[in-house]
DNA sequence: GGTATATCGATAAAAATATATCGATATGCG
DNA sequence: CGCATATCGATATATTTTTATCGATATACC
């Protein structure tokens, strides 16, 4: 028999979700080289069971020391390797749009290996506009680009009109990876990774949780 | 014996984020006013159970006929009003970079009933450069328009340096809901409802999903 | 009007996820 | 150097979430 797949079991889409929460806790204490840090520090300051984050950690890291913790500088490499910062990826935004041209120009993508190289748009007028040094072209030069630079990792930022017809071209460049800020549902083949960012929907449920905290709270 | 909770059961966090994918794909459809749809067609259109819609929608809507479905108007107008799209509500933002001014000049979060009535920013030189016809203040007056206004959710759109601070001061003038952009983990007290937009995260996530689809198919 | 069928809603089973328990071990203190 | 303790890692339990099953019912067709 051979064996059915050969993938290091990858973890849940539940900790992978954690694991971006403990790497950013990581980095924003002040830890001298060789500190350590224990799971139930971190679990206390981020209101989560102790259990749960050993066994996050535990499938991307190399285990902690009884009694002292893990070493932090380790445990943030450890985290960084596994989500991939350390690895350089371009990606491309369609729509420069205000939060086109907002993530075109944030340079803090970096940090976590990512290079936006350029946004599109079918407006001839703003095309070209170069912002922060980084190109704007127009719609039609985007197949032959995300070609040649082998893009992955498309963003959409147009209007929820447009957003089917620009990830479907996407797919058509060879793209695999699709982020969507668009708030309209989009009908990818299963073979593309499809993130959905809808930022309004957001405030909604953040607002619903507020309305269930108050009322809950007496 | 009094009832313990007077509460209808809130629905679980897993639920509450599929609710705007339904109300975002019924809405993309084309449907008369009195059509049907049936939780069979939603859950294959979106690629989940269709046993999971079904319980999805009945936490929120009055129940649909056999054979045909649900009223496709009526399960929108409940959607929305479980969600809260109704009801406007303001909200400001403090970070008047690209991301900022584009979520305060972004007229879409009407449809979510939200209002982001003004930005605000520590830079002197960029506060009153009015956007879109929406004000930017400096810093200063978030305390007393946010008091006069009774703003319960604010948006955190600067640097990760200077979130912490900002979440404080949100916090101290009574907001009780908090969007944040910053890519930093912040510290607030339970009855803070809290929000982590991280972008950079996501997309992390996103490429770590890609990679292990592409090994995943051979 | 009777019968076939698509769909609902409820109940039950399965799977995934989170939490608790406990022995083992490294460190610090007496 | 021995003992107390904090923490790990593993196993077990509980909870949540998802998926399957099945009888009931409204519509369509004959």
């Amino acid at each position: 028999m051979g064996r059915e797949s050969v993938e290091p079991k990858g973890v849940s889409q539940a900790v992978l979700g954690r694991l971006p929460v403990y790497l950013s806790y990581l980095k924003s204490q002040p830890l001298h080289f060789d500190a350590s840090i224990s799971a139930t520090t971190i679990a206390s300051a981020l209101n989560m069971g102790e259990v749960q984050v050993r066994k996050d950690l535990a499938a991307v890291s190399g285990g902690g020391k009884p009694k002292v913790g893990y070493a932090a500088s380790e445990l943030i490499n450890d985290l960084e390797d596994f989500l991939g910062y350390r690895n350089s990826e371009d990606a491309v935004v369609v729509g420069a749009g205000k939060l086109g041209l907002a993530l075109l120009g944030y340079n803090g993508f970096i940090e976590y290996g990512f290079n936006i190289v350029a946004a599109f748009d079918a407006n001839e007028s703003i095309v070209s506009k170069s912002s922060d040094e980084k190109p704007i072209f127009h719609i039609s030069k985007f197949d032959d680009l995300c070609r040649r630079m082998r893009i992955r990792i498309g963003i959409i930022t147009v209007p929820a009109a447009a957003a089917q017809s620009v990830c479907d071209m996407m797919i058509n460049s060879g793209i695999l990876a699709i982020m969507n800020f668009a708030p309209t549902h989009l009908r990818v083949p299963e073979n593309i990774a499809l993130n959905n960012q809808n930022i309004a929907a957001d405030l909604a449920i953040l607002r619903k949780r507020l309305t269930e905290k108050i009322s809950g709270e007496k």
